[in-house]
DNA sequence: CATAAGGTTAAAGTAAACTTGAAGGTCAAT
DNA sequence: ATTGACCTTCAAGTTTACTTTAACCTTATG
């Protein structure tokens, strides 16, 4: 097919399909006598690949190093392994996101039980600036 | 406390610290007779949840519009306002996780369940068609 | 007093991931 | 044969999120 079947089968703009192609992301790719690019069908696969590696949070450096070019070489462990990596990333934040948010709740619960009092803003700030949710590298 | 020691707090490059100063998304600061930054403690909390934000898959533009401005400003009411606002800026980045996870756990559990004689290109398109995501739209 | 360590600014540079623009070639239909 | 849709390349522009550089000021230490 040629690029606009294949933009129109991925909803991907084809400027995105050409530059995936120049950083080597693509190669799934001939050329038609009249120089026009030509895919097989196996390159929708390997664009939803690429779309969904990024929604998961993967660059697309990562993913030329984990997609192969051709399907049936696909590194099948090494990127088992990354996909789970990705998943534990999650599943930490997660933990910690339900964490902040019961420690909110509390405070929250606390603030509405006993409305006059001064305090509690003071006891809510100590405990917001206790809402550690780890220690924040990226 | 001045740039440094809230640098070595939070793992974060001065630099960044003096940017997210600069696009008005770090606002707890002051500055001494010397002109010296001077961050209260909170704004240790803040740049933890910035970077959690971040790590959540919110931009620094997103964050700068859920984020508290001040939060050695809050007064009761807001106080209760923001807390609010806290809890369902967390639930917003659950989702964002889940939604991430999902993503992850439907590549994985296809890949993981590969059935037997299934060859890696055929079982890679059954993979996609199976993720129901559609056209991978940013 | 000298010097290092740490602070200041403004501006420029970087990297990732694209998009846009210009100038043109190809193809199907009217 | 001309229009319009679709294709080509290459270069330059954009956005996000920073870092680096340069020139300079302030504070702590031997």
């Amino acid at each position: 097919m040629k690029i606009g079947e294949l933009s129109k089968r991925t909803g991907l703009a084809t400027s995105k399909i050409r530059f995936y192609e120049d950083i080597g992301l693509l190669k799934l790719v001939k050329r038609a006598d009249n120089g026009y690019r030509t895919y097989p069908p196996e390159a929708e696969t390997v664009l939803h690949l690429i779309s969904n590696g990024q929604k998961a949070g993967f660059s697309l450096d990562e993913l030329s190093k984990l997609l192969p070019s051709d399907l049936s070489d696909w590194k099948h462990d090494q990127l088992l392994n990354a996909l789970r990596q990705k998943l534990a990333d999650i599943e930490l934040m997660e933990k910690k996101l339900a964490d902040n948010k019961r420690q909110l709740n509390s405070i929250l619960n606390d603030i509405e039980a006993k409305p006059g009092g001064m305090a509690c803003a003071d006891n809510a700030k100590r405990v917001i600036s206790q809402m550690g949710m780890g220690k924040g590298r990226r």
